[in-house]
RNA sequence: CGGGGCGUGGCGCAGUCUGGUAGCGCGCUUGCUUUGGGAGCAAGAUGUCGGAGGUUCAAAUCCUCUCGCCCCGACCA
């Protein structure tokens, strides 16, 4: 491709729009344009990086015994309430109707519709298994898209579906996506982790989902260096061993005027905020509850809606109705008609600090037993890194990232709830085992510049960048020699079927490697008649500092050892 | 849906408080010069100031109502 023929729309300043670097950078080297919120146009440079993404995709899912079909955006709203989801999906399902008045949804995945096909289809063991992906446009109404495209409401993912006649060959399907999905992301080029998922109501042994490790990421993720543990912080247990120490200080009552934070009053009685205790009430069926974690935790409220229901953040006046002082001074002591529930680690506390339920006052010396009765004992709080790993294998850290796949076994949720059957060899009717898993395509060009960029601009690995090579000729225009150079250099690497780009634009040198850099070509060739007179073409790769000579005779061969490592 | 903020040429912004002929930088067009890291000079083009209504001799500016967008907020590829 020449540039000259090609849309390249760089822009030297930042879109008001953009806060991530992500999203700035494909705003900037013209990868994307904004249409509506959370809605984008993909320009041609940014649609070769979603086809790189998806052909790598496609392949491994083929290998993996996968086959491709393509089910309509738009589906009938009939399967959506035979499946429940049509209840249960709530506004992020967009809803319309056509002109005959009939409902209809845009598709946030497809369950309904590869259900409905699979029990029409399949009737005999004899063909199970069958494992059916798309990829393919969804459409989410997210309360709040962000991030470009990391988090749009318009998307495009990868979506596939199995079918078992038995859990034991739906847990092989599920193994083999797992390793599908590993060597998906082995070779788009990324730092990847698989972590152990929630798998909520639905239960069976497993999810995973992919996270790609980004500092901006929006998941957090617990594992363990010493073992293969590795779970998103919403799930991973916090283990609290040890036992309960004596009491050993008298129970005070002591002024902490305006400290209202577990920080502020630890620092005003110089302790370890470790000997603090948080209170957070909240509301669950009109009954508050007073949640404690210890001082340097912090809540987890997936695990505590898992524990007492689930519950909103009681307000101001729901707090001083019941207890004497406003948030900032409550506690356990003296809170009557409200249910306690502590940390695992909390429940393990001596001569411990909360607050006494007075405004301006705390209590210190607080024991379990002596002062007030025992509570009750859950899971309630984010895991931090130094944490023991669940596995009982060593110390927990944690890394952020950006989730980019999830696999998990549906079990019969679908095939139940939509009577899709098959007969077995003993020819009874059974439900099918299915499974589903996802990968965000789009999602993963904005990962992959999330975790790879600089100063200058996106430094796309090699297997997804929109070309691989860029010719940077100084003087195209001006020097027959170079025009001859670069031209055939563009067509014996064409010959060898590397992607290559040719500036070969009438603009200044700088210019053309401020936009070969902003839009992250992984290689460079420039070609200037000073190295020309010494047969010389320079390379650099994108990650370099300087370039390097390259005798012009061998640049082909070595650009292809460059690409194949 | 709450909370905060913003809508002025393609992009980034000033002007709004204190009404008085719409400006700057980048980009774009043309010409000349320049040519190894976002060039210089000159001449140009591009605006219903998000929209509607109101106040006023006069509205980007004041008032009302709307629409859109961004950011912060509890299971998402």
């Amino acid at each position: 491709m020449k540039t000259s023929r090609f849309f390249i729309a760089t822009q030297k300043e930042v879109p008001a729009e953009a806060e991530i670097a992500s999203h700035r950078l494909m705003l900037r080297a013209s990868l994307i344009r904004r249409l509506s919120a959370g809605i984008y146009t993909f320009l041609p440079l940014g649609l070769r990086i979603v086809r790189k993404v998806e052909a790598i995709v496609r392949q491994e899912m083929n290998r993996a015994g996968a086959m491709e079909l393509i089910m309509p955006v738009v589906q009938p709203a009939e399967l959506w309430q035979e499946s429940g989801r049509w209840q249960a999906y709530g506004p992020e399902l967009l809803r319309f109707k056509d002109r005959h008045e009939r409902d209809f949804v845009m598709q946030p995945t497809s369950e309904e519709v590869i259900t409905e096909l699979a029990r029409g289809e399949l009737k005999s063991y004899r063909r199970l298994p069958a494992h059916f992906y798309q990829i393919q446009t969804k459409f989410r109404d997210e309360r709040r898209p962000r991030f470009g495209i990391m988090r749009g409401r318009e998307f495009v993912m990868k979506d596939g579906y199995s079918f078992h006649a038995d859990y034991e060959d739906l847990q092989r399907e599920y193994r083999n996506m797992h390793d599908t999905y590993t060597r998906i992301f082995t070779r788009l080029g990324l730092r990847f982790r698989a972590v152990a998922a929630d798998t909520g109501a639905i239960g069976g042994t497993g999810s995973h989902e992919f996270h790609v490790l980004a500092d901006s990421g929006e998941d957090a993720i617990a594992f363990c260096p010493q073992s293969d543990y590795a779970a998103n912080v919403e799930l991973a247990e916090a283990l609290a061993p040890g036992t309960r120490g004596a009491p050993r200080e008298e129970m005070k009552k002591v002024p902490t005027p305006g400290k209202k934070t577990c920080e502020e009053v630890a620092a005003l009685l110089k302790i370890d905020l470790k000997k603090t205790v948080k209170s957070v009430l909240v509301m669950h069926d009109d009954q508050l509850h007073m949640l404690l974690v210890r001082g340097d935790h912090s809540l987890n409220e997936i695990k505590a809606q898992k524990a007492i229901g689930a519950f909103r953040f009681a307000s101001e006046k729901e707090i001083q109705a019941v207890l004497h002082g406003p948030a900032g001074y409550i506690g356990p002591l003296g809170a009557k008609g409200v249910k306690v529930v502590a940390d695992r680690r909390v429940a393990l506390m001596s001569d411990f600090v909360c607050g006494a339920n007075e405004e301006g006052f705390h209590l210190t010396g607080v024991n379990w037993g002596r002062d007030l009765p025992e509570p009750e004992v859950a899971d309630i709080r984010n895991v931090v890194a130094g944490d023991p790993s669940p596995d009982g294998q060593g110390k927990l850290e944690i890394v952020r990232g950006i989730e980019v796949g999830h696999i998990f076994q549906l079990r019969t949720k679908y095939s139940a709830a939509m009577d899709a059957t098959f007969l077995d060899d003993q020819g009874e009717n059974r439900p099918f085992e299915m499974g589903c898993y996802g990968i965000g395509v789009t999602r993963i060009v904005a990962a992959a510049i999330e975790q790879n960029h600089d100063a200058k601009g996106i430094i796309f690995p090699a297997p997804i960048a929109p070309f691989e090579v860029c010719i940077v000729p100084i003087g195209y225009q001006k020097s027959a020699a170079v025009r001859e150079a670069a031209d055939k250099l563009y067509s014996d690497l064409q010959k060898e079927n590397i992607d290559v780009l040719l500036d070969d634009r009438e603009e200044r040198p700088g210019v053309l490697f401020a936009d070969m850099d902003l839009i992250g070509i992984p290689h460079r060739i420039v070609l200037g008649d000073r190295g020309l007179a010494a047969g010389n073409a320079e390379y650099k790769a994108r990650r370099d500092e300087k370039g390097s000579d390259v005798p012009l005779g061998q640049v082909v061969s070595f650009l292809r050892e460059r690409l194949a490592a």
